[in-house]
DNA sequence: GCACCCCTCGCAAGCGCTTACATGGAGCTT
DNA sequence: AAGCTCCATGTAAGCGCTTGCGAGGGGTGC
């Protein structure tokens, strides 16, 4: 039994091994054995060959937090979403999660449902802190904020923002909702409504005021004149996107095509329409943005964004950054495109 | 700026304020100030108060793999989900996440997609290495294995599944797949298909096989028996449930009714029968399981089961654990429900 | 055959915090 | 007033790993 300095001695069951272990039953020293095994120079390959095996025999692993505060590396990543919960964030999440993990990350979650919760995870010495490097999605961050956490020697990428201090993966929200807006508007609708969301936040990268800002643009370009009591503002979820609907129908002169911002919110949209005897693409038509995986079953047209890729590319992003590389683009602007389904139609098609 | 015994100088802007520092502002020896912050006995209220002070002032936070390194925990639990980005599991970990971050916990994620990650998730001097505590979601753990980590001095709890070795929070699968089929019985079918998935393993906690077993029960209560053409297994997602169901549906005689295992895969089979231009539910039934948020839009009847709280269930146990209490039940079983809805009808409705 | 290099490897000082044990003074007991 | 107890602190040895520095040894060039 290993004998310890205070003279305890260990519980046998819980007992890991260490690397000296490792580098006894290799005949070589600690230090010998940490560089063999991390495939550091100066090792010659005999001897490292050998300390592999015998590690690997011993089943040795490095102890996590020993290595971490001893190197200054955390081999984890923290990643911050506004909720857990959505299907949005848990795709971003799932593809930031595969690329993490094939780079032996681990990944460390964290939700800022509320601004205490914000403030711990910009926090340097907090949630920073305990990571190599951190993926911020739609967080509400100001350029000062992200300044400084870079000052702090902090590696970030943002998702769905943009900061002039960190990498960041985003889509045109503007030329999507736009684009979204237009297919309406090809379709002859000229009376639309928008599900829209309060903005949070008066930054320049606001996702609902953006996609307001596209729809705006459309039409406009089609010489329509934006009407805000055609504008409602829920929440971003299927209950708010219902009520929206719900405000949207009870003006007097009900659109006949809607904009949501959002598929969750498009969907609760359907639903009422549905519930209050319309017929949908018949009296009303419906677009939606995300690409839900749902969407397809319910037949909601929508505007697609490479959700799983924006966690990709951000991890992609983020390890090039904590390595050392600065490979990719500092600003990847993801494609959007629209998907036609069957809760869009022509105008004259109606009744 | 600090001296340091080898010399080199820190970067000022990175460099953090340790415990020395506060002992030094302090007037205290860095032990002191260990245990007036983490309020351990032995401290003198004024000299508490006064570490207090001085650590906020200095924005002080104990480096987290330090403190862990030497305390030997870590505060943070590791949580192994079979596959990030579905409903489920989103749902599960959005509820876990809640609790513990309440309690000062960290999240740790990872996925078990193939063996060799469920191998690390379970190797006691990996993953679990580094965390207090371990969740595992619908893990497929023998209880030899989970025996082992327990004899290594792991906690964890397990949801969806049961071993002898630790606490878990599970459903009586095979209960609500019977009052799921039961439902469709008491409308008058008698042709009742089931869409279901391959039990991926032989142990007793198998959901997919404990659901068709509850399918199984129904049946035999109302006198009918058997038929396997009648059963189709497929992949646990939208596109599984839509393939099975057009399976079902070549047969000679198809069913009236189909209970999906899951919700997912009754959006699929709801989606393919309407896609074969069947009416649902005046052609057909379909009754799913989950109560997955989208379900109330579809208008899928389905059980309902309380996802989030597993989550919260499973955290408070684990930390309970943690931290010595044993309050809770070893094995919680959570209700299901009925939840009906728009795509169930009377058999006699049929046209 | 000698000086010089380069390479491999060991030594030991940390990383920042926790904690067993030692210390010393104040307050009590008798 | 001597002897104790108890509490607040300090001292220092770790936790397990990384890494700068130096030492020794075999090769190479002339």
């Amino acid at each position: 039994m290993r004998k310890r300095p205070d003279g305890t001695t260990p519980d046998p069951g819980a007992r890991r091994v260490t690397i000296e272990d490792v580098a006894d039953a290799a005949g070589v020293s600690v230090a010998t054995v940490s560089r063999a095994l991390r495939d550091l120079p100066n090792v010659a390959p005999s001897t490292r060959e050998r300390v592999r095996t015998v590690a690997d025999g011993l089943g040795y692993r490095a102890h996590p937090h020993a290595s971490r505060l001893a190197a200054g590396r955390t081999m984890s990543i923290g990643m911050a979403v506004p909720l857990l919960g959505t299907w949005f964030h848990s795709q971003v999440i799932a593809g930031a999660e595969a690329v993490l993990t094939e780079r032996g990350y681990d990944l460390l979650l964290g939700a800022f449902e509320n601004e205490p919760r914000r403030q711990r995870l910009l926090s340097g010495d907090d949630f920073p802190a305990r990571v190599d490097g951190l993926i911020f999605v739609d967080l509400p961050i100001t350029d000062d904020e992200a300044l400084e956490l870079a000052a702090s020697g902090r590696h970030a990428v943002t998702i769905g923002c943009q900061t002039t201090a960190f990498p960041s993966v985003t889509i045109d929200n503007e030329s999507g909702a736009a684009m979204a807006a237009r297919h309406l508007l090809h379709l002859g609708h000229r009376e639309i409504g928008l599900i829209w969301a309060p903005s949070e936040t008066s930054l320049p990268f606001d996702v609902p005021g953006l996609r307001r800002a596209g729809y705006h643009r459309a039409l406009r370009e089609f010489g329509l004149h934006i009407r805000p009591e055609r504008e409602v503002a829920g929440d971003f979820s299927i209950d708010g996107g219902a009520e929206a609907m719900s405000e949207l129908l009870a003006a007097g002169s009900p659109p006949t095509g809607v904009f949501a911002i959002s598929d969750e919110m498009g969907f609760g949209a359907l639903r009422m329409a549905r519930d209050l005897g319309l017929r949908v693409p018949e009296d009303i038509s419906i677009v939606g943005f995300d690409d839900h995986e749902v969407s397809e079953v319910l037949g909601l047209t929508t505007m697609r964004q490479p959700v799983v890729e924006f966690g990709a590319i951000a991890a992609r992003a983020l390890i090039a950054r904590i390595e050392g590389r600065a490979e990719q683009a500092d600003h990847v602007v993801c494609p959007t495109r629209l998907v036609v389904r069957s809760t869009s139609a022509r105008l004259d098609d109606l009744a």
